[in-house]
DNA sequence: CAGTGGTCTAGACCACGAA
DNA sequence: TCGTGGTCTAGACCACTGT
């Protein structure tokens, strides 16, 4: 710990910590601080933007820099009935989802998830989680016309999209198996917009594809969940033990 | 892309995209890019910076920079099957696996993952894969003293620790559930030490724990997998289809 | 406008690794 | 020793935001 930027950094998190600068506040200005810490302003921002990538401030350009809000972790969890348990807990009333509808025509990646052509007709429907006003996670559904004609879900309290296979189902569409590819990676600096963070914080990508009992893709998902606020939950059970499960309890079919 | 530093560091992706510089050759000095691109060092090493974060370069202090082998992804799957018909094509003669075995005490984290008190005796593998000898991914597994005595795998292929549930299968604990928490974050320095990766880059973390009828922990471990080199497959099946598969593959019991 | 963060300079000196 | 990357300076000027 002899580098000068990492000192500071260390003693900013334990000013943050200590609840020096209240939540959603200005921070001094940089000039100030690297004035009190005696250094030059890029060493002072090597500090900050330490902090910055690792969640604990929000830097807004011609405004200061803020402390952000330490924020609840949720989960998503591939088994709907652990999403819930788990989620349960951490919702509360500042909670909200959006949700955008559009027509769209598959790219290439969406071709290549939706096991399509390029071009064919989908609806998208884009939710977007926030807590405190503050967005928390970003889900963009890809259901082909071919598979069920566009509709709007009636209720969309969970983030994740579970609206849209409610609406699937209601169409007649089971959905047999749902496969989730998740890697780690910085967000395009769209998404970084969108998820108001910062392009240098790691997020989880999720791409998500359930399929039918003829293997058809009927919903494709990509899911950005920024890292420092959101983990996923994956429970596998043994054969057996996920049998005697499903049979004392009468378990739905689809997830 | 106004910046300097975003049009230099698109300038450098494209030459490596094309192969200016082999891989694992030292890149022209900063000190000569600078002057190439004329700038100064600092702005040049804005530009590596963000090509390090996304994996494309390596720095070696006091060596030079060096192009990133591009290296193939691989899955790390929950389900068995799925890693290894996912990983098989992937594995190559340069791949392989380390392991160190060790006896440690649960520290608070480790006792709160495997629900022991602080102090309990756990037997440590720590696996460490390479590829081409470049690390790829650090995994640790902690098994209880009380539920398996300390005993070395046969064989380690697996880089997700397998053997130590092949061993402890052996000694007959039956696991029945298995649960994965996955976050993003960045290394500690001691896990971008092991993997040789920066302490900027994206890891995705996972805790599994798998327990038996009684729903003791019979075994945590930590994997740590950077996000450019790894992803993390699941794959969930509706009741009824994971069931009528069980029946008829007879599938083995434990994972 | 004034004040903020964002970018950039043209150096300096230090720390590391190899010869 | 030498060449490398790592850290740091003391400014300058630009871009953004709210008044």
């Amino acid at each position: 710990m002899a580098n000068r930027y990492e000192q500071i950094a260390d003693d900013l998190r334990r000013l943050i910590a200590a609840g020096t600068w209240p939540v959603s506040e200005r921070m001094p200005a940089e000039a100030e601080l690297a004035a009190r810490y005696r250094v030059s302003t890029p060493t002072l921002r090597m500090s900050l933007d330490l902090l910055q990538s690792e969640g604990l401030i929000e830097k807004r350009h011609g405004i200061g820099n803020f402390v952000r809000r330490p924020g609840q972790r949720v989960a998503y969890a591939s088994d709907r009935r652990l999403a819930v348990s788990q989620a349960a807990p951490d919702v509360g009333a500042d909670d909200s989802v959006s949700l955008d509808i559009a027509m769209v025509e598959a790219d290439a990646r969406l071709a290549s998830l939706l096991d399509l052509r390029v071009g064919s007709p989908l609806t998208e429907y884009v939710f977007i989680s926030h807590q405190c006003a503050s967005p928390r996670s970003l889900t963009r559904i890809y259901v082909p016309h071919a598979v069920a004609s566009p509709a709007v879900p009636e209720a969309h309290g969970s983030p994740w999209g579970d609206s849209v296979r409610q609406l699937l189902s209601a169409e007649g569409v089971e959905v047999v198996r749902t496969t989730e590819r998740v890697t780690a990676r910085f967000p395009t600096a769209n998404e970084a917009h969108v998820l108001n963070i910062s392009t240098r914080t790691s997020v989880l990508a999720v791409e998500r594809t359930s399929t039918d009992a003829s293997d058809r893709v009927v919903e494709g998902a990509l899911l950005v969940l920024p890292g420092d606020r959101i983990e996923v939950l994956f429970t596998t059970r043994s054969a057996v033990a996920a049998t005697e499960e499903m049979e004392t309890a009468g378990w739905p079919r689809t997830g």
